[in-house]
RNA sequence: GCUCCGGUAGUAUAGCCAGGACAAGUAUACGGGGCUUUCGACCCCGGGACCCGGGUUCAAAUCCCGGCCGGAGCACCA
């Protein structure tokens, strides 16, 4: 007895037996340093200056798992200090995102509405010495940050200090003329230490506030006093923020702000051919290779959306590929897709599609009605009809090799055997051969010409070939035939079309799909 | 230029801090086989990696030094 004849057979007599192993043990993540059960807070610290992307949601979902993991809880907290980079519609951008991905958090806040506290903080921290204003050119300020050197500002006193303060509050000075700057250490080797500003002007309206505030707090400030406000136990985040811990501590340090918070920091994930740069995606939209944010061949959540790729599998993904690493990183797309097909594949209907159609016609087969499942083994999903006589579509590729004489099978229809093949007239000639599958057949998805529909398939590829270089052909267009049935097909739904592969319908009226992966 | 940080199969990772059962685990991709009326799913098998050089040690993927390569930062962005 074979293996898999005993297990048949275990199968039949006694299944509660059988062990049933998961194929993918459930990856935990590896535990959180210094963390307690129900004390754990993180936070999503979006900055509403461009759409969610795949970045964000990995970075989202690390930070809500943890949360989970150790029964704390999650900010969304939006990082919107700079007026001039901040829209409206990008805030709504990050809340549907998080939400696609099943992410619920416990509070929500923005940075700009506790702009009188960052104020009091401010004037906290000039009485003390810990903060001047300087006058200085911002050129200059990056120079001498850079060498090491202290400017004359610096030695102003507090009196002088406070009254400069108040006259950058009452707007006495212009853009660019005066920011506070905090009194840090100018021969750090840690350059963000060299006295970083922590105000500045920016005389431009916020969706939020409207003209109410001119000065404005630099993200360092924000965050570290954020971050303390709201109880935030660990900060996991790109390593981009890898220099500004002793920053951030420093500042709440002399804050008084006596609470430890742990960072964890690794490098930004990214995908091949596909930039999360909004430089580089913006040149794709400007070059008019696409046409919008929510392109599916973009990182954006949008994007993915209607690229097919489901929340689960992001999640699964995050979870399991990830690791805390500094390295550079460029996943493979076919990773995510192997997760994206293990959710898909249970529940998408199966429906033909034949690329690239060719005529046939099956000599002595008798016109009729058939009904097929709509999946091999999910019988919740029924069954749907085909009405046939004896021409159809099939695909030019399944015949471009055979010769006549070759018997092919017709998936769950019939057999048959090709009599002639006329590729440049797109037609074959075959003969009906009674029987049913067998394993030496080919089986083939067809359309009947009695009732068809024409089908469009976008395929996304890669944007870029490499750091530059960018892909002029990223978006395949394929058109076929389709069995009528497609058109019951939901927007928004993904299906399979049987050897071709997954597929979202991505148009209410037309049937233009995208495809996912195979 | 300066300052940090990192380099494990095609890709992504585990292991490194506390050297020894690591002839390096896992996922995915790839090759082969099985199952299946899909080229999907599922099952089995297989090949494939510790950046280079030196040192310490009985023993180095792991510790030390140098080189090479890569990343991040050096904003009145976040």
């Amino acid at each position: 007895m074979s293996l898999n004849e005993q297990k048949a057979l275990l199968e039949e007599i006694a299944p509660e037996l059988i062990e049933y192993k998961p194929k993918v043990e459930e990856k935990k993540l590896p535990p959180l340093p210094h963390a307690l059960r129900g004390r754990v807070v993180t936070r999503l610290p979006p900055e509403p200056s461009g759409y969610m992307h795949i970045g964000h949601a990995m970075s989202g979902i690390l930070n809500y798992v943890y949360a989970k993991m150790y029964d704390g809880k999650i900010w969304l907290r939006f990082e919107d200090t700079d007026p001039r980079k901040v829209k409206l519609e990008y805030y709504e951008s990050f809340r549907k995102g998080y939400r696609w991905l099943g992410i619920e958090w416990d509070y929500e806040k923005n940075n700009s509405d506790d702009m009188e506290l960052f104020y009091e903080y401010a004037e906290k921290l000039i009485n003390k010495g810990y903060a001047y204003i300087c006058f200085c050119k911002q050129d200059k300020i990056k120079v001498y940050r850079r060498e090491g050197i202290k400017c004359e500002h610096r030695d102003h006193s507090v009196e002088e200090n406070i009254r400069f303060w108040n006259n950058l509050l009452d707007g006495k000075y212009g853009e660019g003329e005066a920011v506070l700057r905090l009194l840090g250490d100018m021969s750090s080797t840690n350059t963000t230490m060299r006295d970083p500003s922590i105000f500045r002007i920016v005389k431009h309206p916020h969706p939020l506030h409207g003209s109410k505030y001119i000065v404005w707090p630099l993200y360092d400030y924000a965050v570290a006093i954020e971050d303390y406000l709201c109880n935030v136990t660990h900060v996991l985040r790109t390593s981009e923020f890898a220099l500004r811990d002793e920053l951030q501590n420093y500042i709440r340090k002399i804050l008084g702000m006596d609470r430890e918070i742990h960072y964890i920091e690794y490098s930004r994930f990214e995908f091949k051919g596909t930039p999360v740069s909004k430089r580089k995606l913006r040149k794709i939209i400007e070059m008019g290779l696409a046409s919008s944010w929510d392109d599916p061949r973009f990182p954006t959540v949008e994007g993915l959306i209607r690229r097919g790729i489901m929340p689960e599998a992001i999640r699964e993904f995050t979870l399991t590929q990830t690791g805390f690493t500094y390295v550079k990183r460029e996943y493979d797309w076919s990773l995510l897709y192997a997760y994206n097909r293990r959710v898909l594949d249970p529940t998408a209907r199966r429906l033909f599609f034949v690329p690239d159609p060719v005529e046939l016609i099956v000599e002595g087969l008798k016109s009729g009605e058939i009904a097929l499942p709509y999946h091999p083994t999910n019988k919740e999903l029924g069954y749907r009809k085909i009405r046939y006589s004896n021409i159809f579509y099939i695909s030019k590729s399944d015949v471009a090799t055979v010769k006549p004489g070759t018997i092919i099978r017709l998936k769950y229809l019939a057999n048959f055997r090709i009599v002639d093949i006329d590729l440049n007239n797109n037609k074959v000639v075959s003969e009906y051969v009674e029987g049913g599958p067998s394993e030496s057949l080919q089986i083939i998805q067809w359309v009947p010409k009695v009732e068809y529909i024409p089908v469009r398939v976008l395929v996304p590829e890669p944007l870029y070939l490499d750091e530059e270089e960018i892909n002029n052909e990223s978006l395949k267009i394929i058109d076929g035939y389709g069995e009528s049935n497609i058109i019951d097909i939901r927007y928004g739904e993904i299906v399979q079309f049987e050897r071709f592969g997954f597929c979202r319908r991505d148009s209410e009226k037309e049937n233009i799909f995208i495809k996912s992966h195979e």
